[in-house]
DNA sequence: GTATGTGAACCACTTCACAGCA
DNA sequence: TGCTGTGAAGTGGTTCACATAC
């Protein structure tokens, strides 16, 4: 039964459902895929396409019901639960994920963080104690997390992403500035701000020359 | 003369320079895209590709020469100088921004800080002075920058994101949760984990039937 | 022998355009 | 009438495969 459903259309879902979820806190109730493609820079097609794979959410002629799609949108996701979370390396980043509060208002806690200094070991940061890098696997296997944040140096990032997956980890959130392996049952995604810069200074160096004043 | 460059091409770019960066560092002489490819799991072929947009950089029977292709994509990219920053918001987020040493070494350099939290302006953070919100134009005026870095609540960002746009700043590093519009000409990346988390949970949920081991 | 550079073939995603339904 | 859902067409990016050069 299932046609493959791309990569990028499950990324887009999560916008989807933050702009749906900002429209029912408005107490919206209908939406036209119009409309909400021109609010997120989308064709109004793309949204249609997109929502196809999963079935018929919308009434033609009126549009889409607001808490309907998000509701559908949340359980396709899988935000209809709580995930939890384990945080290796709890330096300048690490400490700045913990004190993160984005995190817990969308179902993803941090149950645990872990690192390898003996300095910040048994530290107590934003109410989690920081525990030894060392007790990673023990840790997990008592209180499994569905998902392993990664903020180490770059030089450790590696080894502790081979870790978190053979604890059984299936997804994994990389800080470290490298190019992970991982096996393909494996999810990684990068946050690295470093190379969105890296790529838009090319055009900002292009433009120099084009004035647009 | 310019074949239009794919966006997906130099988002790849700044990938492959920190990969040569490090080879370099360590003292490798030669690469082929095989083995670069290899270790950033990307095919040979694509590099290949991809680097044939801007010249010919191997010797065929050889690969490429690490320093030489590196300087090259350093030039393309615009790496080869110095980028000013301002940063708007300097709540958590904003002070984890100032305080992320991961800029300054790759040529980022953040020239000013602004909030328009009355407790938050003056305050001295990580060596820069916290300046009123309401000052963005004016201090723009006197100092441009080239990117922005905006760290508000969603609430204010559109609006920021504005202010910094009519300041003519071209490109801009968006960490808060909208679907920002910006003008054709200015370019913008969005940091945002929650998305990344949001559309990996698509996956965990899949496989919680298909056990791995 | 070996690895590049590149047209051509392929594939995947996006957009079109319209039938169908409210 | 208005907007969805969706095959079909179109577009853009990736991979192939080989001539070319070292």
């Amino acid at each position: 039964m299932p046609i493959e459903i791309p990569d990028v259309v499950i990324d887009r879902l999560p916008v989807y459902a933050r702009a749906l979820a900002l429209l029912d806190r408005n107490g919206r109730a209908v939406v036209s895929s119009q409309e909400l493609g021109a609010q997120l820079g989308v064709t109004p097609a793309q949204i249609r396409k997109d929502l196809s794979y999963f079935g018929r959410f919308g009434k033609q002629g009126r549009g889409y019901s607001v808490p309907r799609l998000l509701e559908e949108l949340r359980q396709i996701l899988g935000l209809d639960r709580e995930w939890t979370m384990v945080l290796v390396g709890v330096g300048q980043l690490g400490r700045a994920i913990l004190a993160y509060g984005g995190f817990a208002p969308q179902g993803f806690r941090i149950i645990g963080a872990f690192d390898a200094e003996p300095a910040t070991i048994g530290q107590q940061v934003n109410g989690a104690r920081v525990q030894p890098a060392s007790e990673l696997e023990a840790s997990l296997r008592t209180r499994p997390a569905d998902i392993g944040i990664v903020a180490t140096p770059a030089a450790q990032a590696q080894q502790v992403i081979d870790r978190l997956v053979g604890c059984g980890v299936k997804a994994i959130l990389n800080y470290a500035p490298i190019a992970a392996h991982v096996p393909p049952h494996v999810h990684i995604k990068d946050i690295d701000p470093v190379l969105s810069l890296q790529s838009m200074t090319f055009y900002l160096k292009s433009q120099l020359t084009a004035p647009v004043k």
